[in-house]
DNA sequence: TGTACATCAGTGAACGCGCGTTCACTGATGTAC
DNA sequence: TGTACATCAGTGAACGCGCGTTCACTGATGTAC
């Protein structure tokens, strides 16, 4: 063998977490299978070594993308608690830096058209993070307290979309700044 | 002239709307030229002669998605008030026809990556719409009452961005009715 | 009224390009003897 | 220790295809005389 056991592994880790953040700067179909190897100082033909084809490395990125916020996200909830993550996610960082933050905003909307049963990986992981907000959230009972983890994360993920989608620095401080105090507001106490 | 004078500019009216619908339902990069004029039982080189390129294009469907939404929201608050457009917004019918829905959950993560200053279209097109919400929804002070527009209108968009990506019609449903239930809570008791 | 001409929305072949994918290959290394 | 061979991650030419765009053209009609 030309290269250590662990080798082969290692491109395969490089290859999806490239593409994990190119994906999520963007879109699925913005970035190549060429475009992509070269970046890593490949060639496109290696890719298929690793991969059955395209999509396979979608299914992988996506994953990968879920891992890598959902880590941060309960760091994050370790050290500064709910309304921490919802301060994080709603940073005029998070909006500079799609490549690196939640693949919900990034991805959503290319999720359905995509083909393959993406949409089946997205709706497993997407309920793993609304577990994990319905834990922290409050509210009397467990249905309350996923309805509202819902709601909460569906206007985190819209508001940073939409801040993404604007030109104007001042207006994307204003989407986020409205959603944070609203939501502050609504963790602080819950109307019935 | 073959034709009547306004047939010229039906037919450009014809391509607008397909792709308005087109854009929605497959993203920006979702169907070519070709394709679209193919639908409309025309051949491709005729594009040309209505607009200068594809982005041109993208830019008067993005405005014609918004002002068909916008009126449909306007018509629906005259009949049913903000909580009927909020039922309507959040609907299944909604999220089953994204080529007739709102623009914002259906492209709102491609805008920024768009060429030319696609997203000063689509900010400008936003805040007319916040600022129609705006003018609805309750609170004492004007800027209360944006901030209070702006966080609805987040909430039902990444609701409508992430119930399409779920492959489950219940899931689907249940995210729908979390951020509906939310809403009305919060239209009908502002908390402070 | 009849003929020649101008108009112009729409046609379709052609362009260069990037896409996903295939496949015969290379060449550095580990193993066998 | 030295040689022959097997392994296999990665190479790069080639494929068919669809993309956005260009451009010489067609042909039905209105207008001029």
């Amino acid at each position: 063998m030309r290269y250590k056991p662990e080798h082969k592994e290692e491109t395969h880790k490089r290859i999806v977490e490239t593409a994990a953040r190119e994906f999520r700067e963007r879109g699925f179909d913005g970035i190549g299978i060429a475009a992509l190897m070269k970046k890593l100082e490949l060639t496109h033909g290696g890719f298929y070594a690793h991969f059955e084809n395209k999509d396979d490395l979608v299914r992988e990125a996506l994953s990968s993308s879920f891992d890598d916020v959902d880590d941060h996200i309960e760091e994050v909830f370790e050290k500064l608690g709910l309304s921490g993550v919802i301060d994080l996610y709603l940073s005029p960082e998070h909006i500079a830096n799609p490549g690196l933050g939640c693949p919900v905003p990034a991805l959503a909307s290319e999720i359905g058209r995509q083909p393959g049963d993406l949409a089946s990986l997205f709706t497993a992981r997407l309920n793993r993070r609304i577990e994990f907000f319905a834990a922290k959230v409050p509210g009397e009972t467990a249905a309350e307290r996923l309805e509202l983890a819902k709601f909460i994360f569906c206007s985190m993920a819209g508001a940073v979309a939409i801040a993404r989608a604007m030109d104007d620095p001042e207006q994307r401080e204003s989407i986020l700044l409205s959603t944070k105090n609203q939501l502050q507001k609504l963790i602080n106490f819950v109307p019935r």
